[in-house]
DNA sequence: GGTTAGGTTTGG
């Protein structure tokens, strides 16, 4: 028989009525029911469903004493009703469901015993604060919490008494589901259960407990910063993705962790012998100013161990350590005293202030690390030891609705003609009025006397007060097409976020914060080579981005699913230049097609093979993706 | 169907 949940009622007939003799030795029930004949039969219903209902699961005759205590509940189909007591309302001794807010929590660590204990504080509408222990031997059935302020449901929790307060502890068969505490959140349910029911009540008992703690101040300050906001002598907890790691000693262990950020404070140097390293033993000279050295101690060695190269982690009350600083056996940097600004990181023994290290499931890191951060993450390609390496200068690329509203605000900002520069031949020409009741609208336009004197009068056209749409007409008669504005006098370039250059149906993009953008007279005019991206965007002291294509594909197969991002490849794999699709129709469709073949609407999903190289950097960063969305440029800058 | 834990740092 399937007993599914403690709460269930059970109805025996046909059965015996006989001693225990085992009463002396178990002082358990005096008697015993025992099965005899081909009369018995077992009831089982679900209660609460107060009337009391008809049993649900009626058990085949019970025809041998063991078929009887083995046949199964064959209708058991219909989802268990679980009622759910306040923080408030509970009693020792009574196994309970409840939902809670936490407001502490430590990640699973080593009990003296023999299981892994992860301890939560948790509060409901009541605003009692309710100790919560959950004892078991695998880390994967521990709660899912990972900070303060997510929302659990608890199911089959016991209450106990102990120093002067309630405790709920887990007891068998118990379930926790914990889900993001924020208002507007998630839903999913972070679960290590194979199955579990969550139907509206239940969404409906998160989204209340939500909107409560939203206006309880429970939560303390922010305490996940990343490493580019690191000060010492603070605690704090980082999300990060481990890079390497290695034994120090017994009681330590070096964990190598990069987030995308680059700390503002020189970062400790740990040397470790290349053997007992796991992952690489060395970056680019680039990446490793990103990379700083976490040494955790004591029982968090333990769990460090199970860490693998790729994981995303949370470290949870950390320090950040000014000054020089002691490493068991090895101590990196030559004279000590020059490293007076470096900062260490250290993840002290014991689990105060939930210290701990635990690695974040993947769809964490989607909600976490956020695109950008992710892709950071993403895209510093592993062999780039040689030098270039991506940096976090990298955004979208902007829909013509946005240029084309920043194209009409530089010419309402500076309406009428500025000084024109002594460099060029300037003139305006009248173009039709936006609408029918608008005042007359002329364009300036400025071309290059050097260029005009070469005879190369279609090499290069700065042009003031356009619309987009007149900029890409202008840009089918001239080679580069530079949109700019009058600013104090001066002839600027529009905001960067607009295309800086127009090279027939291309765009180029300059970098916002590395751009030292001033429109001087053309130093290029002379040679032979043509005017090209590169030597306007050295002249215009723009700093030229990249354009890259990034899909991500969601993969499945009969095990599961894996997430995967296609970047440095998909170019070629989709035989198109990201700068193409950029530019044009075509290139966006001939990747379309292909999306479409993987993927058909509304069909099935199509095949794709992995290479062994493709599926082994997939597994060992145990990643997830999705099925093929839309396909997205994005601009990068190199360095 | 036992036991474990039961927050609160300054340390390598």
């Amino acid at each position: 028989m399937k007993m599914k949940m403690t709460m269930d009622v059970v109805v025996a007939s046909g059965f015996t009525v006989g001693r225990s003799p085992t009463v002396h030795k178990d002082k358990l029930h005096p008697f015993n029911l025992l099965l005899s004949g081909d009369n018995a039969r077992v009831y089982v219903s679900r209660p609460p469903l107060p009337p009391p209902p008809p049993p649900l699961v009626i058990s085949p005759p019970a025809n041998r004493k063991r078929s009887a205590a083995r046949a199964e509940v064959s209708m058991a189909t219909k989802a268990p009703k679980y009622t759910y007591v306040g923080l408030d309302g509970l009693k020792t001794g009574l196994v309970v469901n409840a939902y809670g807010v936490v407001v502490f929590f430590k990640q699973p660590f080593k009990s003296r015993g023999t299981d892994l204990c992860s301890t939560l504080k948790i509060t409901d509408q009541s605003n009692q604060r309710i100790s919560c222990s959950v004892f078991g031997e695998k880390l994967e059935n521990h709660p899912k919490v990972f900070r303060v302020g997510d929302i659990v449901r608890l199911h089959r929790f016991k209450v106990m008494f102990y120093k002067n307060s309630l405790t709920l502890v887990n007891t068998f068969g118990f379930s926790v589901l914990a889900f993001d505490g924020a208002e507007g959140g998630s839903m999913e349910p972070r679960t290590s259960s194979l199955s579990f029911h969550l139907d509206r009540e239940d969404r409906r008992a998160v989204e209340e407990l939500r909107t409560w703690a939203a206006g309880q101040a429970l939560l303390p300050p922010a305490t996940t910063i990343p490493l580019s906001a690191a000060q010492p002598r603070t605690y704090f907890d980082l999300t990060c993705q481990l890079l390497a790691k290695a034994p120090i000693d017994s009681t330590c262990t070096l964990l190598r962790v990069w987030d995308g950020t680059r700390c503002a404070h020189t970062l400790l140097k740990v040397t470790v012998e290349p053997d007992a390293t796991e992952g690489p033993t060395r970056f680019s000279e680039g990446r490793e100013r990103l990379i700083a050295n976490v040494l955790v101690y004591d029982n968090h060695v333990e769990l460090a161990a199970r860490l693998k190269p790729g994981d995303f982690l949370r470290i949870y009350n950390l320090r950040a350590i000014p000054g020089s600083s002691k490493v068991p056996g090895h101590t990196g940097g030559q004279q000590q005293d020059q490293e007076v600004d470096h900062l260490a990181f250290h993840l002290h023994g014991g689990t105060a202030y939930g210290r701990g290290v635990r690695a974040l499931p993947d769809e964490d890191n989607f909600s976490e690390l956020n695109d950008s951060r992710l892709l950071e993450v993403w895209s510093t390609p592993p062999e780039s030891a040689g030098g270039a390496y991506a940096v976090q200068h990298r955004r979208d690329v902007p829909n013509d609705e946005l240029v084309a509203r920043l194209f009409s605000e530089a010419a309402a900002a500076a309406p009428g003609p500025g000084a024109p520069p002594a460099w060029a031949l300037s003139g305006r020409v009248p173009v039709p009025a936006e609408r029918p009741a608008s005042p007359p609208r002329a364009v300036g336009v400025h071309l290059s006397t050097r260029l005009l004197g070469e005879d190369r009068p279609t090499e290069l056209l700065f042009l003031s007060g356009s619309t987009l749409e007149e900029t890409r007409r202008l840009a089918s008669g001239y080679r580069n097409v530079v949109p700019v504005r009058s600013s104090g006098g001066h002839m600027t370039l529009l905001d960067l976020s607009a295309p800086f250059l127009f090279r027939g149906r291309k765009r180029y993009f300059g970098c916002k914060r590395c751009s030292e953008a001033a429109v001087r007279d053309p130093p290029y005019a002379e040679g032979e080579e043509p005017l090209d991206e590169k030597a306007l965007a050295a002249a215009l002291g723009v700093q030229l981005l990249q354009f890259v294509l990034l899909m991500k594909l969601e993969l499945q197969d009969a095990t599961d699913t894996l997430d995967v991002f296609l970047w440095r490849d998909a170019e070629s794999f989709f035989g198109v230049s990201a700068e193409d699709v950029a530019a044009n129709q075509e290139a966006e469709n001939s990747i379309r097609q292909k999306m479409d073949s993987l993927c058909p609407a509304g069909g099935s999903a199509g095949t794709v093979h992995l290479t062994d190289r493709a599926a082994s950097v997939c597994s060992q960063r145990e990643e997830k993706i999705h099925t093929p969305s839309t396909g997205r440029s994005f601009c990068c800058i190199y360095i």
